[in-house]
DNA sequence: ACCGGTATATCGCTATATAATATACATCAA
DNA sequence: TTGATGTATATTATATAGCGATATACCGGT
């Protein structure tokens, strides 16, 4: 009996996309390294996201500007990476934000759309 | 001059699962075929999807036992397959439903945290 | 015969999420 | 000194879906 296996794959197709947002949102507040946004994000378990999801997102969105990093040593363990939006980071999150909200708009109308 | 092309990828990237969402709760109000579906979609332009969206979608269902086929001429053109859920593919779009919702509801609380 | 609207299908490209794995620094206990 | 634990970043392999482009074919009107 395969369960419900086949859900876990769609959510996580659903996230595609979704996991940029919800990083520089967080970005939002002011800087923050990768580890602290893992442990913030992991506070929505919907949202949360792994390593191997977050450090190729930091790493695009500083190559694509949207962000600007500064490494910083830590008393307490390894060195950090600060990440911080730019203006052009702002920007983005703000059309990013903006498409979210139409999206999830039409959706909500499709769905109640012939509600019983 | 590189404009907001990087914002429609992300789109894309972000209504991956989204689409059969849709596709989905289209079928919940009775069966349709294909193309009917995309002129429904078409209309909320934000879920609107191409046939090279579409008719994967519709494979994909189908052979999950999502949605049950059925082949029937038109007088007034090709023929069609019109699509209809299944109790199988109905308690699918309830969990699918179940997990946007859910999904929708951290984003908002994500966006209007720290918000100014 | 030709064209536009209807209708379905598939190929190739691209981008992303995710698990798994590796590396390394700091601290504390055995 | 060794080992374990928590902190911190990075990369690789895999799977999957959206989408543009393209092809095929039926039908009615001109």
């Amino acid at each position: 009996m395969h369960d419900n296996e086949d859900i876990r794959v769609w959510i996580s197709q659903l996230r595609k996309g979704l996991a940029e947002l919800c990083v520089l949102t967080c970005l939002r507040g002011g800087e923050a390294y990768g580890y602290e946004l893992l442990r913030r994000l992991k506070t929505y378990p919907w949202l949360s996201v792994t390593e191997g999801t977050l450090y190729p997102i930091l790493n695009r969105a500083a190559e694509a500007g949207w962000v600007a990093l500064e490494n910083r040593t830590s008393s307490t363990g390894p060195p950090r990476r600060y990440y911080s939006l730019t203006a052009l980071g702002e920007h983005r999150l703000e059309d990013m934000t903006a498409a979210w909200r139409e999206i999830c708009d039409s959706v909500k109308i499709l769905l109640s759309e012939g509600e019983r």
